[in-house]
DNA sequence: CCGGTGATTGACAGCGCTGTCAATCACCGG
DNA sequence: CCGGTGATTGACAGCGCTGTCAATCACCGG
């Protein structure tokens, strides 16, 4: 490897001791600004950037987080990573990757045995993952501080995420404004705890329109494009099928399209559909999808804020606030509800 | 965090020294099997897992290997990272991931830089950077090892890919199987090197044939869905358009069919439509889309495999043998092309 | 049984940084 | 001008490992 500039350059060169500057990289307080401006200059002028591997092996922090997750979406995986990437190129930390299986038996051990292993300062967890207690537990027991990305049921860990239920309860009203009645819904999948909220916007919508929420009506997907399209060619194969169906997101959504298409339905004519997520896919098929945007890549970086400082600010043990951070999401009204 | 068992509690419970320890964990020649098997037994009671800090301070190496990329799609992105970080955590290495702009007029200092400053290993170049032989220079410079995924022009590195003159050729002999004799074809972008092959293997299938190339029909693309849907809606908006149309990519492949729907043209009755890699999208439009499969994922891991290889070779400085590792692909012949 | 050879093992320095703690400094009130 | 206080700085140990090199071992042929 090519050879770097360490800290004794640095500190020769701005005449301080070795500790000087490492005071100044790590924004330490007590240091005279004359000083600091000397020192900085001295860093920028060579190019200095601190060896990672040494502050791990010296501090107690290893400058590095983990993203856990289990098989999410593509462009949901890709925008969130962008996010936390952006987030961590600020404060110069590295992002550890470790996909895992919420199914896994011993995925508390093998979680826990990575923790130690790398020695993150933080996690990320993605859903379902947030939405195990005995995991988050188990991290919290590890004293690694933890941040939950999307909305989280049970436990008290800080969070970053949408409104789901009221984004749904919006997007209901939307195809119950638009004339439907009879409007069907696709679950989540029920690992995730954001499936249930979604599903209960759903029903406080179509109450407060004192429309019947129709059981038939009501199918268990699991976020997947084929359980989508299984779904909606049991639901359309019928004479007297609803004339909108609401699905939990966008690759279920596409599925009832594809089923609709295959059945040579007119969509948004005989069967309007909406999806949750706003992935590109949604922009993709045709007609385009009406959906709710996530600022997942927001969120993200949100996300990865709140775990920094929360590292920042030392242990955290103080779980009791765990803090909340709400995005704003948009409904995006497209050609599968409405005409273009 | 958490402690951890070290080097030293190995050492001590196995009765050895450490480096022998170190030894045995590096798999290292010269150590007595016997020896070997009374630390490895120890190592796994002890649940021992070396300390990548530390590695990476003491040794030259830093155990870990970079991923340069620019905006791929969000699934090429998942699936090859996937691969790559398959390929990683058989060997205990760590990923860093690396996002640039393949425009950025100071690319290749930033990247020194950061290679420098991570001081990683070596790094796996995805398109379109591994067409830019400037950025390919710097980092053989540098005394990085690097490979390269999918097939690159210029430049004499390691690379895996699939051969993407003879699948665009195959796809186009596909079409004119069915019966087409006026195919568009919609080029990648520019910049990388596989839209050059694509569209190679095009002309070639086309001349096989003996069937003209009309220039009228080979637009400029640039791999994302509004190029292509931009350039769909112009071509099939005349009386006489072709009957199929070969986009470069599935995402243009789709902005296509995009064109076609809104101009109430059936697919593939009026017109055909291919694409390229075999994205989940192509599953999940309709019709479905004709492609070509590549397996990213295993590219992914072999071109990991390839650069973990070479590092582990010492310097490896022999440039001239670049090898190139060809998989396979698979057309994927689905409703976009063929009635289901 | 002896010296020689190569395989096996260990002692120790040092990678570049941070944490600890002591030394020094600047500046205050009396 | 003096002692006292808190801000500022630096000396030094040590984080857990690998690289170097020397010591020791096993085993050979004569």
């Amino acid at each position: 490897m090519a050879v770097s500039v360490t800290i004794v350059d640095v500190a020769k060169a701005a005449s301080v001791s070795i500790k000087t500057v490492s005071r100044v990289v790590n924004k330490e307080a007590n240091v005279r600004p004359a000083t600091r401006e000397k020192v900085l200059a001295v860093i920028e002028r060579l190019h200095y950037r601190p060896n990672l591997s040494a502050r791990g092996l010296a501090g107690k922090r290893s400058y590095m987080i983990g993203l856990l997750y289990d098989s999410p979406s593509p462009s949901y995986l890709a925008n969130l990573q962008a996010g936390v990437l952006e987030a961590c190129q600020d404060v110069n930390y590295g992002l550890a990757l470790r996909p895992v299986a919420y199914g896994d038996a011993e995925l508390c051990t093998k979680v826990i045995d990575w923790l130690r292993h790398t020695m993150v300062d933080g996690v990320l967890l993605t859903p379902p993952l947030c939405d195990s207690v005995a995991l988050i537990d188990a991290i919290k027991d590890a004293g690694v501080p933890c941040v939950v990305v999307s909305s989280t049921g049970p436990g008290s860990v800080p969070a970053v995420m949408i409104d789901e239920k009221e984004a749904a309860r919006q997007m209901t009203q939307h195809l119950i404004q638009s004339g439907h009645r009879s409007i069907a819904f696709i679950k989540g999948h029920p690992d995730h705890y954001a499936s249930k909220q979604r599903f209960d916007g759903f029903v406080q919508a179509m109450q407060e329109a004192a429309l019947t929420v129709d059981t038939d009506l009501v199918k268990q997907g699991y976020f997947d494009f084929s359980s989508g399209k299984k779904i909606g060619e049991d639901m359309l194969n019928t004479h007297s099928h609803p004339t909108a169906i609401f699905a939990s997101n966008d690759d279920m959504a596409a599925g009832v399209i594809h089923a609709a298409h295959r059945l040579k339905l007119s969509v948004p004519g005989e069967i309007a559909v909406a999806g949750f997520d706003d992935t590109p896919l949604s922009r993709q098929i045709w007609p385009s999808l009406t959906t709710v945007r996530q600022p997942i890549r927001r969120i993200g970086q949100s996300a990865c804020d709140m775990l920094l400082a929360s590292i920042a600010d030392g242990g955290c043990q103080n779980a009791d606030t765990s803090t909340i951070e709400q995005l704003d999401f948009e409904l995006k009204i497209r050609g599968s509800s409405a005409p273009e």
